[in-house]
DNA sequence: TGTACATCAGTGAACGCGCGTTCACTGATGTAC
DNA sequence: TGTACATCAGTGAACGCGCGTTCACTGATGTAC
């Protein structure tokens, strides 16, 4: 059987639940540098002391939020670039950002402007999990037979290109708003076209 | 003759310059939704009051700050871009970006972290001179013979991805310190050749 | 060149306010027997 | 099952502090004559 969790442990798991909703909330019109930690728990509906009960500071629970946004995410990228055939590849990975953004505009938006934020703990968990998306999805390169003669430091290169690629668009399809979010998914998806004959021509030299 | 400022206009430009100095050095370790109106002229040696006759508020002083870091960037970049020969155009723009973030890190990390940051008119005007950048990387691409037949949109889409991979590069380069440059270079140089290549095939299918 | 007045960049005191952090506390939940 | 004690998530008062903004000011620079 899975573990109940006492009363207890199941009330502070929620307290501590809102108040990461309550930062993702404020967080989308200011950076997590400016945070301040009583407005969290004002917005949370509880005391600013209950704060310290489960984060260090407002960079402790950024770093929470980042586990939060991208730890569960790896499953999901691998699976959409795991197809091999190139067009399906590119279509299901445009749609996966795409339904990203439109279901958790919140944290798509936190990722991406701390990605390059002013709290370092917090950018250096994104670029890690970032880098953890980039080996995955160098590994999925390397399971195609595309992908023949190619060194491992190349795979990870297109790897990288793939990543940055997908932030950017998630943050272009935010920033756009739903009406101009056709016109974004359809560039986003000629890049990776022109990424992936750059790719079927690598070797050609 | 060049008009001379008066000594009163003068010294109002020191102290202005003063202010943004000030602010770039602090930014470099926070954003500037965290940025505070008395810190920046307690570092910049004048009373706080001083700076309204300067800024409206910290945001309109970020937006100055863009103007100061990206405005005098074009003819630069257009010369960079303007090489043909594609292995000496992608040497030169990552040579480019080099000599940016060596000579002018502060500003570099500025832009690069107020890109998806949380002040609404600094991104924008980031936003703005960025667009502006793709558009002259576009004309410069129209310009060549490799260009034929290609549409406006889609050489739009590739300088897309040529200034996402400057700023993607820039940022690198700043977290990384200079013992990893080198790396990087190499990096963002095969990551261009690989568009390049891509560019070259465009038109195959 | 000299004088009288206007302009305006920078000052310093004052304000009310929200901040992060401390501390001793309360009372529901958990545990030992 | 019942009792006595331990744990600990959340509270509320209190603190000192720096913030953004206002206001009337000063004195060097600029301008008109």
């Amino acid at each position: 059987m899975s573990h109940t969790l006492g009363i207890r442990q199941a009330q502070k798991q929620k307290t501590r639940q809102a108040l990461m909703d309550a930062a993702l909330r404020l967080l989308e019109d200011q950076s997590l540098s400016s945070l301040g930690l009583r407005e969290v728990t004002r917005a949370a509906g509880v005391a600013p002391t209950a704060f310290y009960r489960h984060f260090r500071d407002t960079a402790d629970l950024g770093v929470a939020l980042v586990e939060e946004t991208l730890g569960s995410l790896h499953a999901t990228i691998g699976e959409a670039l795991g197809d091999s055939r190139d067009e399906r590849r590119i279509d299901r990975t445009v749609a996966l950002i795409a339904a990203l953004v439109r279901d958790s505009p919140a944290h798509v938006r936190f990722v991406a402007r701390e990605r390059h934020g002013g709290v370092q703990p917090v950018r250096e968990a994104i670029g890690a999990q970032l880098r953890l998306f980039a080996a995955e999805v160098a590994a999925a390169f390397a399971r195609e037979p595309e992908s023949a003669g190619w060194k491992e430091k190349d795979l990870l290169m297109l790897a990288g290109v793939y990543v940055d690629h997908m932030v950017m668009t998630a943050s272009a399809l935010l920033e756009a708003g739903p009406e101009e979010a056709e016109r974004i998914g359809s560039l986003a998806r000629r890049q990776l076209r022109l990424v992936s004959l750059g790719r079927k021509h690598w070797l050609d030299g």
